[in-house]
DNA sequence: GTTGTGACATCGC
DNA sequence: CGCGATGCCACAA
């Protein structure tokens, strides 16, 4: 990535990337809920994290290999960057599944809790 | 050394 | 609820 990173940078995208691949299908993460799941990097301060971890993670999306289904990640108004080829994305992400209300995603209903909630929706424990 | 910007977040209207 | 404006940290010009 261009703009600022982490100590190790390399690292820290793939930790990004393993969490986006933990993204069953069907649901969508945010970068600032990705920044948090992820520890702050040794020597990072954890208000500079809280700041430019979203960034980071972005940065970690721009550089992201093919398997990593970026697509899936968000930011937290529920829409898609206008980054090149954001349509197609969000083509893929209708196929999946997921609703998109004027260009928006229910995070209510698509948002990914993360591993550590739970790694399979229960019945009945949604939320 | 100052200014601008970034695959974001949050507050305000 | 939706959209606009501001702030966050670090780095390039």
């Amino acid at each position: 990535m261009q703009f600022t990173s982490p100590p190790n940078p390399q690292q820290f995208n793939e930790r990004v990337w393993a969490l986006v691949r933990q993204v069953p299908r069907g649901q969508v993460a945010t970068y600032g809920q990705i920044a948090l799941m992820l520890p702050a990097p040794n020597g990072v301060e954890l208000e500079a994290y809280k700041a430019y971890g979203p960034r980071w993670v972005g940065g970690a999306m721009a550089a992201c290999p093919e398997d990593v289904p970026w697509q899936r990640v968000i930011n937290s108004q529920g829409k898609i960057s206008e980054r090149p080829g954001a349509e197609k994305q969000r083509h893929l992400l209708e196929e999946e599944g997921i609703e998109f209300v004027r260009d928006r995603v229910d995070l209510k209903k698509f948002g990914w809790h993360g591993l550590d909630a739970s790694d399979e929706p229960k019945q009945g424990k949604l939320f």
